[in-house]
DNA sequence: ACAAAAGTGTTACAACTACACCCATGG
DNA sequence: CCATGGGTGTAGTTGTAACACTTTTGT
């Protein structure tokens, strides 16, 4: 184990670009909560945003798709960098709580005095903010060596993450909000049939306020680019509400031009 | 001269992080053009946008303020990157219209068989790409050693500029064109006292399409976040305009939110 | 006085808000 | 048949589009 760790990231340290990061952002949804996939290290209390590195031979966003693959098993459906992160004072040596902590770190995971390993990861690193959307459901993630666990847990009750990640995955929101009527983003969050409070919900956290459900249906629907399915089946004592799904097409052509609506 | 060029790009060698570069879209808006400024290259016809090397003591950031400072002369009031340009087939050998010019262009301009030059140059380049806006008349270009020329050129005549620099100027248009709402670009790229009509002039150009003078004056004004000042002079005949500034308060809040409007 | 551009008014129409009402479903 | 949540109707308000009208300025 150790060892396989040990030449999985000596692997690393010979194929890839130095100095250069991908950290990404993976936003879910799930339970009427937005939640971010974030993953702790073992033996420790702190956890961290998947992230990786660009092989040398390899497109920055094939690297991202790649990086979101391997640590959530799936390919993400929507995938996409929002910002670089290029603070001076950025490093894998300043991991945990206190800086410096490599030497003992790199003990703890029996990578020895490997001096390779060593200068790759004291390095100063810039960083390529990636946020990916997926369904939750849909995912089966997957730990690496140096992680002991990883969780969904709600945007809102974040712990903090090492460095500046909390700022990341605070960017990556705004950046979203946004761009909310540019881009696929509710397509990309909720599962293919999805009735209208569902998205209504989503919207509602994206944005941080509440919208009148009458209206909100309204206006969506008024949009026509979606494609009225059966009825969802809910279990429970009300009116059996439709499932809609996208129309590709007319969907992305709207997306080109920006959706215009005032919600 | 080519003694200094040497010795420069040899420090940038040395001083700069390896296989990541910055280029700029500087776009600024005169004759009622947006224009970008590109650079010519010495004794050649092709054309390049401005860029750097990020230092190793330095935020991104920062080096991306201090490569347009370096080329325009003066600080830029807005900067902001847009892009990662990450494509595993990008590198200054790739310069000129033909690949594998590295040698003869490192001939050219007397750098011989510097070892290191060439190392740095041929390696695999992953660019940020930022854009600057600024106000054409306040800047005073000066013009790199490796270069001939500079000059503003309208975005819709642009030369072909060398690999995927037009591509990178299309993608800081339609990020501009997207953020125009959340952004302070008309700010940046008017002078601080502007009459109503070069205002709309800047957004059909950013938008791409005529708009109705009369309701983009109601509509505009009605935001609430303009100051009337005096009337400007236009030495032609006709009526007066108000030359009207950003009440920056307002103006800031109201970004924040993002202007609703549709135009 | 005239041309040209700025600024304001007007009217019809579209969009949005808020709320009421009816409909379907399972207990 | 009632509670619950889905779907539609509507009146009042606000925003927008199109175009006409008035005002200001230099020649």
């Amino acid at each position: 184990m150790e060892n396989n760790l040990q030449v999985s990231l000596y692997k690393i340290s010979q194929e890839c670009l130095p100095g250069l990061s991908i950290e990404c952002v993976i936003l879910g949804y799930e339970n009427q909560q937005l939640k971010t996939l974030v993953f702790k290290f073992k033996g420790e209390l702190s956890w961290s945003l998947p992230g990786g590195f660009i092989k040398k031979e390899e497109d920055v966003e094939e690297a991202a798709d790649r990086i979101v693959e391997e640590r959530t098993g799936l390919k993400s459906l929507y995938l996409k960098q929002f910002h670089v992160f290029g603070s001076k004072n950025k490093s894998y040596d300043q991991m945990g709580k206190y800086p410096g902590q490599l030497d003992s770190w790199m003990e703890k995971f029996g990578l020895g005095e490997n001096q390779e390993l060593k200068d790759w990861f004291s390095k100063r690193l810039v960083t390529i903010g990636f946020y990916a959307l997926v369904e939750i459901s849909e995912q089966r993630p997957e730990v690496d060596p140096i992680f002991e666990s990883c969780e969904w847990i709600s945007v809102e009750e974040l712990p903090d993450l090492f460095l500046g990640q909390n700022e990341t995955v605070k960017k990556a929101l705004e950046h979203i909000r946004i761009q909310l009527h540019y881009q696929p983003v509710s397509q990309a969050l909720l599962p293919k049939k999805f009735t209208m409070s569902e998205l209504q919900k989503l919207y509602e956290i994206l944005l941080g306020k509440t919208l009148v459900r009458s209206n909100f249906q309204r206006k969506m629907l008024g949009l026509d680019f979606f494609i009225r399915n059966e009825k969802k089946k809910t279990g429970s004592a009300n009116k059996a509400p439709f499932l809609y799904s996208f129309d590709q097409e007319k969907y992305q052509e709207a997306l080109q031009q920006g959706i215009g609506l005032r919600l």
